[in-house]
DNA sequence: ATTACTGTAATATTATTATTTACAGTTTAG
DNA sequence: CTAAACTGTAAATAATAATATTACAGTAAT
């Protein structure tokens, strides 16, 4: 897993923290500690998952567009690092005549996309709202 | 998550699979699909966790030291990539003023570590032994 | 029209993964 | 007792993936 995830909440985090919930790329970036055109591709995500409205144009950035109350970190997965589960190296070769060698990989990935869906379980629990409480509370 | 714990998996399974649970690192590498030192490497992990044993000198290589019937890929997990889950990159700066840039790290990385938690429940329902017949039945 | 934004892509840089090489230590066989 | 076939480990290198930088066209406000 990289680490677009990560920066896909903490963004939605800052957004829903802000009294306006608008922020610049540019704003998010320093935020997150990251440079504005990572930013804009993670919201370019985000925006086609319903979760940000963008604004163009002078004065604009983009608006927080759930509700923390109900959105989830799955939600937030699913928008920006589907499949990541599973490494991108595989092992064995299929054109081995070991069924070992040849069929494990597939098994495998096969174990990977049941783990990823049992993981947006776990993930369906927790609300964006519920991660803003807790980093509150840590001060 | 790098591939250790999918090579660790499919070096168990190979041993599984042959009549005397027992090869040596470069012919499992061989049916891995990378090179000997690298599996000697994730074998050390495994025999650390009581999963292998080895057989040094002529003649000798790793031997299946569990039972495929009990052993499970959340034991394997364990050996190999604790901690795997979270990226190293990490966002925000602990020195900012900003509840959000200075927070959301510790929050995360908590998220990550239980989501492993629920990721290692779900691989202990898988044994070692259930993941070589879904191999020999996908022939 | 100019300014301050986003969207997107190409390129460069850095970090991580994977391979290769090497060699000391261990066991078996002759 | 010595050579051969292994493991254990680490250092050096190569390959690949992640991240940052730069650039520029498009859009909206002033």
């Amino acid at each position: 897993m990289n680490s677009e995830f990560t920066i896909a909440v903490h963004s939605l985090i800052y957004l829903a923290y802000l009294p306006d919930h608008m922020a610049s790329s540019e704003t998010i970036a320093k935020n997150v500690s990251t440079n504005p055109a990572r930013i804009r591709k993670i919201m370019g995500c985000l925006r086609k998952n319903g979760l940000v409205k963008t604004k163009e144009g002078i004065g604009g950035g983009y608006i927080l567009e759930c509700d923390p109350e109900t959105a989830t970190l799955a939600q937030v997965l699913r928008s920006v690092s589907y499949g990541s589960l599973k490494p991108n190296w595989c092992t064995g070769n299929p054109e081995e005549a070991c069924p070992i060698s040849s069929g494990t990989q597939a098994v495998m990935d096969q174990v990977f996309r049941d783990a990823e869906s049992h993981l947006e379980k776990y993930l369906d629990q927790i609300t964006l709202r519920s991660v803003l409480e807790k980093i509150k509370q840590t001060r």
